[in-house]
DNA sequence: TCAAAAGTGTTAATAGTACACCCATGA
DNA sequence: TCATGGGTGTACTATTAACACTTTTGA
């Protein structure tokens, strides 16, 4: 049965991750200072080669692990980009993903010891190898799927308030949204609540704080922002 | 320099491809009954190693081309299935594609000759490895891409009838379409030219020909079905 | 002459968009 | 008291959905 195999070449297999963050109205990405070669001190997107025990699912969210300590992030694969001279290393192939967290509570030590800095994405350093086509898919693709799905929340603290939300889609999309229609669409969506507790950092007045309830948008899950 | 590299595993790498047919109101695909091991005798999606002076991308088309005889054919990654049992005999990743192809005008003696029969989609047999899973993702990115992108026209003949173009959207979503919303529609879209040549094969009273045009679509790309 | 598919407009319902003012609070 | 962000409703426009009959022709 071997046969069949051993005839054809074998690739060094790599994934590389665009994190998504947001804070202050601004979406960022986590970016690596590569301290070695190839292309040392360049700007990359943080990522690692799959093993043999792993799938690159599992790779991906080692990789983000080792470098946030964080476990439970929001992934997703964007596509997979093999051209042969990619990396003038050697021959890699790279499964690109993207992953949403919470910048806040992030602790900037871990930042410091990984070289690691967010970069606002509309102020991008050039990256390494295709890593700033990696980055455009990813974007992209984050961008459709949040129009259609609740994944926006993954980039916000378990409480937000209405402002930050829409500030958030707003950053997305690249476009202003009007303030009441927005209210309109989020009071339609009963997983949306509203908790009894306010926000007294952005206001003087102070605004209400909301939560998901993923568990009641599976009851109902429609979504549209 | 290589140094950085060694250490770590390589992997078989294949692309397999769901290669989606529509005639007579159905959609299909081409698949092929396994004449080696592993799984002898069992279907399976069309699909081959990628080799050292090739992409996947590259790859894809090579398989497709070797199956087929068909050079420019749509195609689009779909993802990455990189599971480690996901093939009995060896690790191997899988990168999967699907591609739209015409049917009609395709020779039957290649199917013969590399044990590939065309199956409707509704009524497939059980597939190989994970290549149910690769089929239920690629249709699904094929439905979503063909809503929004003029895709559709690559499983029809050049020149098709508005039954026709109306067929192959119920067949994709699954669902009857109005006939007078959908023509509407269709006549909004000035890259989809109607010819003075007529269809008599399909009623007795004929059918008027339409074509797509690509060059004019470019200069107003507006698509919705 | 009739069966079978081709072709054709109008109306109602829904969804989306534009828009401006008062409120509550802490400094 | 006033500057700042929080919160609210209505009217208009655009899009989508529902719906039925006449035409042409070959068998």
């Amino acid at each position: 049965m071997t046969l069949y195999y051993q005839d054809h070449p074998r690739f060094y297999l790599a994934i590389d991750c665009t994190i998504f963050g947001f804070s202050d109205g601004e979406l960022s990405l986590l970016l690596l200072k590569r301290n070695f070669e190839p292309a040392m001190g360049e700007w990359s997107l943080p990522g690692g080669f799959v093993q043999e025990n792993e799938n690159t699912d599992a790779a991906a969210r080692r990789v983000l692990a080792e470098l946030t300590g964080l476990e439970d992030v929001f992934m997703e694969q964007v596509a997979t980009f093999s051209d042969i001279q990619r990396d003038p290393g050697e021959r890699v192939v790279s499964v690109a993903y993207y992953a949403l967290l919470n910048v806040g509570g992030y602790d900037p030590e871990l930042l410091q010891h990984h070289n690691a800095r967010w970069m606002n994405i509309n102020v991008l350093p050039p990256l390494i190898f295709d890593h700033t086509e990696m980055v455009r898919q990813a974007r992209e693709l984050m961008k459709q799927k949040a129009g259609t799905e609740p994944i926006g929340f993954n980039l916000l603290p378990k409480l937000f308030t209405l402002t930050q939300l829409q500030s958030l889609y707003e950053t997305i999309y690249g476009e202003p949204l009007d303030k009441r229609n927005f209210r309109k669409r989020i009071a339609e969506m009963d997983y949306i609540e509203k908790t009894d507790r306010i926000d007294k950092t952005g206001s003087r007045r102070g605004a209400a704080l909301y939560q998901f309830n993923e568990k009641a948008y599976w009851k109902a899950p429609k979504f549209k922002l």
